[in-house]
RNA sequence: GCGCCCGUAGCUCAGUUGGAUAGAGCAACGGCCUUCUAAGCCGUGGGUCAGGGGUUCGAAUCCCUUCGGGCGCGCCA
């Protein structure tokens, strides 16, 4: 039963009934309702100052009159406070309906079937060809898997994209570096480490040596001819990027459909440099083929430069054709950092002009920027956190703290791996993704408060409490859920109701971080509950609600974590 | 110079899209394990919601403006 549509249609009734007023609609009365500050003041809220006009009545008044008009057997009583209509829900009646749909749904409840045949491309974490993992790729790479689960959680189809980058100029000088002081085996041996090794000695010698210059232009030359040497060592160069990525990738659980990147693309620019031409679209600035923005308040889109070379952007808007007729997505999401915002409205806006009603279906998927203890990330300095140190570390940690706390556990190296990277990951995703992150060891390294492990920590409490039941061969039977009255057993209760429409308004907005809130307050609102009560040798009715309750939270807890991509050990 | 974003407790951040007394965590201090995991729970202190104006019954939230910070503004990606 749906407690706030019943809400609504005693308010309608009670309008009716009191003033004859129906110009609300269910819709609307629903969009109204809200919970009250405090969970004393009740579960449900309906402010009556909107009535105020309409009604020609004080908003006291109104309340007052509705609330002497709404009486109905789940309702332990209506409030009327200062023009707010409180609904206190009877708590045992709330607590089996809510526990027993979500028992009853298990790993599934809150999922759903509405985007059933409905397609969502999600573009993330792509990653450079010989360039390494830092912490500034863990947002795209964990927001874009995170928006892959819960999408696929409301039953759509996902693509998961790595639009890896694989095109420019700096390949031709990587492959001539290779060529002039690389080998095989040392490559083979050192991997992405070599490949910028080899990157950044030819950097520096060609500084002085514009010889050497043009011999890495002419080595992009002869990839973008498909000269078999180059191409037999550029696809080699990705395919260890690749497998360096993959690693990455396992540890933390993140998957992929696509691989296709920007050198995927170079076939298909003709297609859109055509179309844009027929639309008349394509002007010339500067001996450069622009699509001109003017009008729009934006710079112009470059497309082809003056020497007749294709952009980024060339490419872009290529892969957005491609992916429109090959998938027909009815959402294309790009999680990309907020510095490309201006190139992302550009794009969508062009694609607008083309004709295509689907540049609505876009989104930009935009989030802060990374820094490293106040200052700026550089490669160069040497002033990075390199994902797999960061992950390790966090492993390592992990690892001691289980031996220290649990020792007798047989999965002591899985436990850590998933701990260690749960709190990565967590972190990572705590807050508003629009946020900068000022990245510091101790704080990315915390398993206390509101972090993953704390998180964990109470799903593993969970099955601990319910794995000591089973042993003691106690199930769960008839339930006396008048025992969940109490403060903290109502708040978790309603906690637990409101996961559905929170999955959903995290979609809506694009916003895993309210799944990561959510599942710290899940855990304090229970570990509140835990404390205060005794679960287990109470008697039959009581015990059986609480194990119902400790049962429910644990599949909520573990399916939360679940669509922002961290596992829920059972001990740890 | 122009555009976009951000500014809430000492620090990191929430704040149900305009509602009731602005909340968490960290840090500090104090308390709670012979009973279900103390990676836990409870308590104390801590606020001009950057400043000013406006709209509204009602503003941290919307509008204007000033200040502070970040990012972006054609031949990189």
């Amino acid at each position: 039963m749906d407690y706030q549509l019943m809400i609504a249609r005693e308010i309608l009734g009670a309008l009716k009934d009191v003033y004859s007023d129906e110009s609300l609609t269910e819709c609307e009365v629903l969009e109204m309702l809200e919970a009250p500050p405090d969970q004393a003041m009740g579960d449900f809220a309906f402010p009556c100052f909107r009535l105020a006009k309409t009604l020609r009545k004080a908003p006291p008044m109104i309340s007052d009159a509705l609330q002497q008009e709404i009486k109905a057997p789940w309702l332990a009583r209506v409030a009327s406070v200062k023009g707010y209509l409180n609904f206190f829900a009877d708590p045992s009646a709330f607590a089996k309906d809510v526990l027993e749909v979500a028992h009853a749904q298990g790993a599934r409840y809150g999922a759903s079937d509405e985007g059933a045949g409905k397609t969502v491309l999600i573009d993330y974490s792509s990653i450079n060809i010989a360039k390494k993992f830092h912490i500034g790729h863990l947002s795209t790479t964990m927001l874009g898997n995170a928006l892959y689960k819960m999408y696929n959680f409301l039953g759509y189809r996902c693509v998961g994209i790595n639009h890896l980058g694989d095109w420019g100029t700096q390949f031709g000088k990587m492959v001539c570096a290779y060529k002039k002081w690389g080998d095989r085996a040392t490559v083979e041996r050192g991997g992405v480490d070599e490949m910028i090794k080899l990157y950044v000695r030819f950097d520096k010698e060609s500084a002085d040596d514009p010889a050497l210059a043009d011999e890495g232009r002419a080595w992009f030359k002869r990839i973008e001819d498909g000269d078999p040497e180059a191409m037999e060592i550029f696809n080699w160069f990705k395919a260890v990027t690749l497998e360096y990525a993959d690693g990455i990738y396992q540890m933390l659980g993140v998957k992929f459909d696509s691989y296709a990147g920007e050198s995927f693309y170079i076939d298909k620019m003709g297609r859109a440099i055509d179309e844009l031409r027929d639309k008349k679209l394509l002007v010339e600035s500067d001996g450069a083929q622009v699509v001109d923005l003017e009008p729009y308040g934006m710079p112009p889109y470059l497309i082809i430069k003056k020497d007749g070379a294709t952009l980024y952007a060339t490419r872009d808007l290529a892969a957005a054709l491609y992916r429109k007729d090959t998938y027909d997505f009815s959402r294309c999401l790009y999680v990309v950092a907020y510095q490309q915002d201006l190139h992302f409205r550009q794009l969508f806006k062009v694609l607008e002009l083309m004709g295509y009603d689907w540049a609505k279906d876009m989104e930009h998927v935009s989030f802060g920027m990374v820094s490293f203890e106040g200052q700026a990330l550089s490669t160069r300095k040497g002033h990075v956190v390199y994902l797999d140190d960061l992950l390790n570390q966090s492993i390592e940690k992990a690892r001691a703290i289980v031996e220290e706390k649990s020792p007798g556990l047989t999965n002591k190296d899985e436990v850590a791996r998933q701990v260690g990277i749960g709190a990565v990951v967590f972190f990572d995703l705590y807050n508003n993704r629009i946020k900068d992150i000022d990245f510091w060891w101790d704080r990315a390294l915390n398993f206390e408060g509101e972090t993953g492990p704390y998180v964990q920590y109470t799903h593993a409490r969970c099955c601990s409490v319910l794995r000591k039941a089973a042993e003691a061969g106690v199930t769960i039977g008839a339930c006396d859920y008048g025992a969940l009255s109490d403060d903290e057993a109502r708040a978790t209760v309603k906690l637990v109701s409101e996961f559905p429409a929170l999955v959903r308004s995290a979609v809506e907005r694009s916003e895993p971080s309210l799944v990561t809130r959510y599942c710290a307050d899940l855990a304090q609102a229970y570990n509140k509950f835990y404390f205060e009560h005794r679960i287990l040798g109470e008697d039959k009715g009581v015990e059986s609600a609480r194990l119902r309750l400790t049962e429910v939270v644990r599949n909520t807890i573990r399916t939360a974590l679940g669509l922002i991509g961290i596992e829920s050990p059972e001990r740890m």
